[in-house]
RNA sequence: CGGGCUAUGGCGCAGCUUGGUAGCGCGCCUGACUGGGGGUCAGGAGGUCGCAGGUUCAAAUCCUGUUAGCCCGACCA
């Protein structure tokens, strides 16, 4: 097909648009690709709609190859079946809410396991009809709390989900790997790198999960690598635990004054003054801080909890919110936030700034069988024989030299704090190192929660009920043509790898004269017949300048121009990635084009 | 949810302190010149200044309220 630019809907934009931060927001709206309409939700113009069926086509291309077949759910879905699975409330802001004439609640569908699921117990109960995979390509709304980057975190994005039923965990198995080997393969062919990481999957019910990152230093996402080929969500690294260490020998732990130091980095620092080391200086991981959170149960309860950690970590929330609630026997989803002083007023020991757990067993501040009875967690680096500095529960002093398992106990230990910089694997593999990277794709074996709450169950061969296994896959589809825009693009303009590009080959006439432009129909003919998609700029009157500027701008990975060299019968082909250019006579320049 | 900033033609911005009926660059339209890197000149079209209320003879400008957007944060012992 041959797209004119004298015809086609785009204006192309000098300036970046001023709310757009990252390179993939600039230029997708300044090469007239997209539109805001609102935050977080796009407009598609005709360029951008290309681009998009081309990435949508590769997805399907895989999905098919693993035998999933496709479907198509409204997007707009009733509230019943998410009330069933409680996610109408779980959600929370999260989903778009809305009501129809007579009062009756919908939503728009943040993600689809509900109707699938109940897709499936409609038309199948047999274990002869299983297994099945069931995918869509459709808008997916989430009311963000701040959408940004344009395209990469949106409140309506496109996703490609798919869900797998099986009978058996065997039979998950393979339809994760299935999956899991179709999303290698279609990050591969869109020429976007992946690493596949674990992933937390404790909040979705779930046993396996891994998620695609695309590493990129503007990702919001954050990961862990080692050479050794681990890689890890930062929230699902599980941390080394040390030896314990033989404290027979340690000297007793002292008080000493500290005045003005509230914060860590102004605790060394006086540490380093009135105890200097012989050898080499404190540091922020020789501190033990203690950090009072409350942890607010389903019922709206508030639970204070103390979470003792070396002083260079920090709490992670979204861990602790993870794990808290089984550690403090709290049941259902729990909540944490940090404690306020309307928490903390019953308990006047408690020195903020100057918290620790004990000055020795006999005088114990924190943990279930101290005064006050608050629960003591410590992180697992926190082993018997550690030594802390620490708060001694007075202002303006600190305590040195207190010794784990000899000074304090704690009641648990916890994983709540932010990995670091050549923290050893967990399967020793070496340091890692962390990295930033944006969610592309991400799979769960969800197991039975939903064909539970659902009551998807199959007959098995010997007639009786089985639930249903499943799984859950997704990919976020108009993420892919941000990262993408994101990861081919230079100081010019966007540069799309060819198999996504908006058209194979963009035409460029310059200077006047009626044979410049019948040649360059001509041209554009032929490689239409050849099979390329092509964009022929016939604007007329328009300088070179801007002609070749909006080439490289819109990021077609060939630029053909014809110009002065055709009174000799050349044309001249630029690369768009490479900057390469050269003249080809104007009869080889399909070849040209088509062979390279 | 907290903090900061912003809201003026399609895009980017000035004007606001000191009220007097809106301006610049880009883009768009007409014409001429130019014709291989966002060219030159001339002439045009386009804005209830986010919304509501108030003060005033007069409000983009001052006051009150409100809405929306962008950025940062959401633990610091």
């Amino acid at each position: 097909m041959v797209s004119k630019l004298s015809t086609l809907f785009l204006r192309t934009l000098r300036e970046d648009p001023v709310d757009a931060e990252v390179a993939s927001h600039k230029l997708l709206v300044r090469a007239g690709y997209i539109r805001r309409a609102a935050p977080g939700i796009y407009t598609w113009l005709p360029l951008g709609l290309k681009v998009l069926a081309r990435v949508e086509a590769i997805v399907r291309e895989e999905m098919n190859a693993i035998g999933a077949q496709e479907v198509h759910f409204p997007a707009l879905l009733p509230r019943e079946p998410y009330e069933t699975t409680n996610r109408w409330t779980e959600y929370g802001e999260g989903l778009f809410r809305l009501k129809d004439r007579k009062d009756a609640d919908y939503l728009l569908a943040p993600t689809h396991e509900e109707m699938f699921t109940l897709l499936v117990k409609d038309l199948y109960n047999s274990y002869k009809d299983l297994p099945v995979y069931l995918y869509q390509i459709q808008n997916k709304y989430r009311d963000e709390a701040r959408p940004r980057a344009g395209l990469l975190r949106g409140r309506e994005f496109i996703m490609k989900d798919s869900y797998s039923f099986n009978i058996d965990d065997a039979g998950l198995d393979e339809a994760y790997y299935a999956h899991r080997g179709a999303y290698l393969k279609i990050f591969e062919r869109l020429g976007l790198e992946v690493v596949p990481v674990f992933a937390q999957a404790g909040a979705m019910g779930g046993s396996k999960s891994e998620e695609f990152l695309h590493p990129t230093a503007i990702g919001e996402d954050t990961f862990v690598r080692s050479p050794g080929g681990y890689a890890a969500n930062v929230e699902a690294v599980t941390t080394v635990v040390p030896e314990d260490i033989d404290y027979a020998n340690a000297p007793a732990f002292e008080v000493l004054d500290t005045p003005d130091t509230p914060t860590i980095d102004t605790l060394v620092a006086a540490a380093n003054e009135i105890r200097p080391l012989e050898d080499g200086q404190w540091a922020a991981e020789d501190t033990l801080k203690n950090v009072v959170l409350a942890v607010i149960d389903p019922a709206g309860e508030r639970h204070l909890v103390v979470l003792g950690v070396p002083g260079n970590r920090q709490v992670d929330l979204k861990r602790v919110e993870a794990t808290i609630g089984t550690a403090l026997e709290i049941g259902g989803e729990v909540q944490v936030e940090a404690a306020t002083a309307e928490d903390l007023k019953n308990y006047p020991q408690i020195v903020t700034g100057y918290l620790g757990p004990a000055l020795g067993l006999d005088n114990v501040l924190l943990g279930t069988e101290s005064v006050t009875g608050i629960p003591y967690l410590v992180d697992p680096r926190v082993v018997s024989g550690t030594t802390w500095i620490t708060g001694a529960n007075e202002a303006g002093k600190h305590v040195f030299g207190l010794v784990a398992g000899r000074d304090f106990g704690w009641d648990g230990t916890i994983e709540c704090v932010n990995v670091l910089e050549g923290d050893p694997a967990p399967d020793g593999s070496g340091p890692l190192r962390t990295e930033r990277g944006i969610e592309m794709g991400h799979i769960f074996q969800l197991g039975r929660k939903y064909a539970e709450a659902l009551d998807l169950k199959v007959l098995d061969s010997n007639g009786k009920l089985q639930v249903v296994t499943m799984g859950s896959y997704g990919v976020g589809v108009t993420r892919a043509v941000a990262a993408l825009a994101e990861a081919y693009h230079d100081e010019k303009g966007l540069s799309w790898p060819a198999q996504v590009a908006p058209a194979d080959v963009h035409v460029v006439v310059t200077g006047k004269g009626p044979e410049l432009l019948e040649a360059a129909e001509k041209l554009a003919t032929d490689f239409e017949a050849a099979g390329l998609e092509v964009l022929l700029d016939d604007r007329p009157k328009l300088s070179a300048g801007v002609k070749f500027s909006d080439a490289e701008l819109i990021g077609v990975p060939k630029i053909v121009v014809v110009g002065r060299g055709l009174a000799d019968g050349l044309v001249e082909v630029k690369d768009r990635a490479t900057g390469e250019r050269k003249d080809v006579a104007v009869d080889q320049v399909v070849a040209e084009v088509s062979g390279s």
